[in-house]
DNA sequence: CATTAATAATGAGCCTGACTCAGGTGACTA
DNA sequence: TAGTCACCTGAGTCAGGCTCATTATTAATG
């Protein structure tokens, strides 16, 4: 059965990148012996290379992987019809508990990037997960709860960049997750509201998150398969 | 003369740290050669190991070298009695410039706080940077301009965080330095502002920032001789 | 089923590049 | 001139990523 084959070597694939992830996660990138990682995929060294052309690349593999299900994640912990503000929030939960959870593995994100030469590089599934952020920000601008005047990827960034630093900071200071952290950025993102309300205007535009998520969600879909 | 040895010696790791900075910047640390390192330097390969114990050290000495420089310069760069909303701007102005200016030596940064097991490390220089911005907040907060409600390390990621992404957005899309991030930023602060003015009321903690910056001027100078 | 073709997996060995160390060089002193 | 010391050198070592000739497995064919 040509299903069986198939379905024998994505098994294959599958298990190798749990085992890369594994042992990167553990010994760092540059600390990872390809041998190490061959050994516990239960494959010889050398077909790792069938897989990934080099080590870079499997990384590039794991992280990009990682990212996806971080994707999966988010939008599973959305609350489809929940006001913008509300899946802000939650989605401020669900990443900063990420970043903290995860954090070995976001710290060698960046490793992923770095390619010979190459200044600024972005993994597909990194953008496709800030994506999901976009897409929340945009409907509020489109049902007027927010004010367009802030561009997209300014408001994005300081989400973002906020986040990230905070997992750091908590991390580094060895504290478990931190509420008041989202409070107070929630807090600051009051700042990007309307200042003319125009509550229960959603009629209009309401079903363009579900737009923009589903557009997400095919895109995805699309790549995996 | 014994001066003139120890100055040879000086004058030596000091270019052997700009033969260095270039080829990391260049090439990335892995691309970087310890032999073209050694070349540009005008010295053996075997002589870099009597300076720095490892390539990673060596890219340690670099990035804390890039931040102590980067930390004197944002203190040139602060209006001495200036209003703390005036020294926020210009350290933002100052930091998003530097970030986008320095790019390469700002991502290879993080590769410097990697080490063979240990989770979180922070280079002492980095940390150092860090206070400039603590010191304006914590005078802020002396003066009842800024809240004390939220935090000072919770503002200060925002303020990071921001800026860092904003930065990697700019430079992904090619794009020079956009002063639009840093006004939305302080409007942001606005939030943090105390809601009971109390303004003028200088005199009693006014020197308080001037303190912190010597504080940390003198903690520079200790280290660097 | 046997045979052949095609595909996948293996691991001994190659090669690059970080790092070492036995020896050299020159400044200073007696 | 010889001895001491501090510093420098670069040929050689070796770890580890990667290759490729060989072997194993599966699919196709008569």
């Amino acid at each position: 059965m040509s299903t069986t084959q198939r379905q024998r070597l994505e098994a294959r694939e599958e298990s190798l990148l749990v085992a890369a992830t594994a042992v990167f996660a553990e010994s760092g990138v540059d600390g990872a012996r390809m041998a190490e990682i061959a050994r516990r995929a239960d494959i010889a060294e050398g077909t790792i290379y069938l897989y990934h052309k080099n080590k870079q690349e499997l990384l590039e593999a794991v992280v990009d992987r990682f990212w996806r299900e971080l994707t999966r994640g988010a939008l599973a912990a959305l609350s489809p019809h929940g006001s913008v503000t509300q899946q802000l929030k939650e989605l401020a939960n669900y990443h900063l508990h990420s970043l903290i959870d995860d954090f070995k593995i976001v710290e060698i994100t960046s490793r992923a990037r770095e390619r010979q030469g190459e200044t600024g590089r972005q993994l597909p599934q990194i953008r496709e997960y800030v994506r999901v952020f976009d897409a929340i920000l945009e409907r509020g601008i489109g049902l007027k709860e927010f004010d367009a005047s802030t561009p997209v990827w300014q408001m994005r960034d300081v989400f973002y960049g906020t986040l990230e630093h905070s997992a750091r900071t908590l991390v580094l200071r060895n504290q478990a997750f931190d509420a008041s952290v989202i409070d107070n950025l929630l807090l600051l993102f009051e700042r990007f509201r309307e200042t003319t309300p125009g509550v229960e205007g959603q009629t209009k535009t309401e079903t363009s998150i579900m737009d923009a998520l589903a557009r997400i969600e095919s895109h995805l879909t699309k790549q995996n398969s």
